[in-house]
This record gives C-alpha cells, structure tokens and sequence, in this order.
DNA sequence: GTTTAAATTAAACGCTTGTTTAAATTTGTT
DNA sequence: AACAAATTTAAACAAGCGTTTAATTTAAAC
C-alpha cells in the first residue's frame, strides 16, 4: 500500500512519533517538533492543520497494515492453538517494532477528552477481537479448548501483560538484570512470549 | 495512620487527583485546579512549593497503607491458591476504588522523564512482588503450583489485564453493553476479576 | 525566461503556563 | 486589645504555547 503522505510529511510524522511516545502529547510542543525535524514551526500547521490533525494522520500512518496482517494468518493451515500462539507472537512482534505509536495510542486514547477520535482506532480494535474470537470458537469446535472463557477478556490479558510488562520498563530492567536494549529485547522475544503463550493456553486448555 | 496534610492541603490533594487522572499531569493547569477546589493559584505554591512536589505528595498521600493490607494477607491461615485469589481481589478492590492515583501513576511514571522520583514507586512494587512471591513458593513447596512459571511476570498479567481493560473502558462499556457504571463495576468485580483468578490459577496449576 | 504555484521562512498574534510578589485578611497568642 | 504568625488574595512576571500572517525562496509549467 502506498502511503499518502510525502518526505516531508514522513519526516514530520516521524520526530512527532519519538516525542509524543517519549513526553506525551501534551508534553509536546509543535516548536519541540520543529526543532529535532528540522524544519519550520508553520510547517506543521501548513501540512496537518493543526496538532491535533498531526497526531490523527500518525494514528492512520502507523495501523493501516494491522488488518491485513491478521487475515493472513487466519487463512494459514494451522491447529487453533498454534494460531493463537502465532497470534501473540504477532501481537508482540508489532506492538514491540513500533512502540512509539502503540504507546501513544495507549496514553492518549484512554482519556475522555479524545474520545470523538475514537472511532477508527476502535474499529481496529473490534476487527482485531473478530480475529481471535474466529480462532476460539475453531478450537471449541474441534473439543480442545474450553467454552467458559470470556474471549473479549483474552485480549486485556495478552496486550495488558505486555503493557504493563513494557511500561514498567525500568522496573524490570533492574529486577531482571537486563542491563542492555538488546538483553531487555531478547527477554521479550522470549520469557515474555512464552509466559503469554503460556498463559492463555492454560486459561484455554485447563479442566478442572 | 494519621496523615501529614491539613485540610486544605488535602481538599488540594483530592482535586487533584481527579484532574490528573482525568486529563493527565501536563493537561491539568495549576489555575485548573485552583478553580476546582476554589482556591487562589498561589495556594498551590504556597503549600506544596511546585506543581511536580503536588504530584509528589499526591503520590505518598494515596499508597501509604497498602503494604500493610498485604502482609496482613500473607499471615492469614488460607491455602495458597486461595491466597493468591484473595491478593488479585485486593488489587483490584484497591486500584478500583483508587482509580484516580493508580492511572496517575501508570501514566506519569512510565515516561523517562520522571525516573528520578521512581524510588519510592519502585520500593513499593518491589515489595509488592516479595509477598507475592512469598505465596507462590508456599504452594510450590506443597507441590500444588508448577515450578516453571516466571514469577515477576504474573503481576504484569494481573494488573495488565485489569488495566488494560479499564484504560479502554469506553470500548469495553460498547461492547459489553455496561451501560450504566453500576454495570461496569460489577462486572470487574465479579467477570473480570474471576477471568484473572482463573487465568492465573490455570498457569500456576496446569500440568502439560 | 517568464509566470504561477508550492514550499519555507521569520515574526507576530493572543492566550495560557508555573511561579513570585507584596499587600490584605484571618487566626492564634499574650 | 495588640501583636505576631499564618493564610489568602490579586496582580504581575517571564516564558512557552498553538496558530496565523505576509513576505520570501524554491520548484514546476508553459
């Protein structure tokens, strides 16, 4: 998919992306922007509108390939766990190489005063829950996973350990001994992972 | 527990905390706050020194008591899973009724900037894992739990979970039809709260 | 090469920010 | 009642905010 926004624009975007994920939204000025990209501070009124329309066009550039992704995986020759499996290994991989963006979303999307823009990102939200709910019932179907969960509490587990897991970063990088970026990717990749994995295959699986 | 802050401090305090949460730390004004809790401007100044020491003594006014509450947990005569159902009830009851300060604290002190007033967020977090710990090694001892979880990472599935289903409450309250508050309370308290008890016994108990 | 449109600039706009000042008021003590 | 200390106030401060303006430079079209 091409994308509708020019060099330039792409160089606003993305100096708007690492500080907004760094210092909030609001802890972000247009002049701030201005200085680390280089350019003008009209600039940014002159190609967006405004602030709040700069942020908009960075929600739309970052998730128009989510979807896609998903479908794909959904159309694979799987057994319904390793689906799930591949679904969170997914999930982590996406959020984890675009961190800026997903920790926006987090920050800036829950609180009441942005609530009118809410409307696409929920979309996504609600395709994303169509996905793992196809998955499950799959797996229901088939006799191997239980039927008393509740699928939309699903999604808060794997996305909200990671969140948490992710937000606490300095906390965890001193708990855990992961003096380095590479160390502290690498227990993502892995430990992290596989806890989540883990996790929901035992909330799925288990029988009393 | 007698608190340091006077009345007005305190009426301060709680106007606050509202806003912050409401709007977060760089969207709240002083003279927002001072409008509220109908006061002068200055009064904020006057009795807390800055906006960020407001934060500060926030901070410390809202998270005193609850080590307490859980080393009186700990010495109760339970078994340790229903140990740990009673310690993810605690948290939940807590940070439900304590809304205001928890997503205070889970917005403003994951960012890099504020790591310097971490230490005393951190030494609670630390000890709030100690005791955790403390359960699950119990029951790892009697042979009831799995000894291959990784236990730092069940908080961050606990809270996560919760939190990310309350960062999105309006998305959940459409899609669960909670249309009242009353309704979304209750379904914390008795859905989502189980839906962790159950997640986390699964993975603490589950034998592949 | 001239004309037209797009991009970029510096400067200014009015407004809000956190904090300080110094005067006024209230409260407590003798 | 008189004094001192604590509290509260309105006003001012400099600095930063998002946005707009109008002039200038660059690029494209003819």
């Amino acid at each position: 998919m091409k994308s509708n926004f020019n060099e330039k624009q792409i160089q606003i975007l993305e100096v708007a992306e690492v500080l907004f994920a760094e210092k909030g939204f609001d802890g972000t000025s247009i002049r701030n922007i201005a200085k680390v990209a280089k350019i003008n501070v009209a600039m940014v009124s002159y190609y967006f509108g405004s602030k709040e329309r700069l942020l908009e066009s960075l929600i739309v550039y970052r998730t128009s390939d989510l979807k896609n992704q998903l479908d794909n995986l959904l159309q694979e020759d799987l057994e319904p766990i390793d689906k799930i499996n591949k679904l969170i290994e997914l999930y982590i991989n996406r959020i984890n190489s675009n961190r800026g963006i997903y920790r926006i979303l987090h920050f800036e999307f829950t609180s009441k005063k942005r609530e009118q823009n809410l409307q696409a990102f929920s979309e996504l939200k609600k395709g994303n829950l169509k996905s793992l709910e196809t998955i499950i019932e799959e797996g229901q179907k088939k006799g191997i996973f239980r039927k008393d969960v509740i699928i939309p509490l699903i999604t808060p587990t794997i996305l909200g350990t990671f969140f948490h897991f992710h937000m606490n970063k300095p906390f965890f990088e001193n708990l855990l001994n992961l003096k380095t970026e590479d160390l502290y990717n690498n227990y993502i990749k892995t430990n992290l992972t596989k806890h989540i994995q883990q996790t929901i295959k035992a909330l799925l699986i288990y029988e009393s």
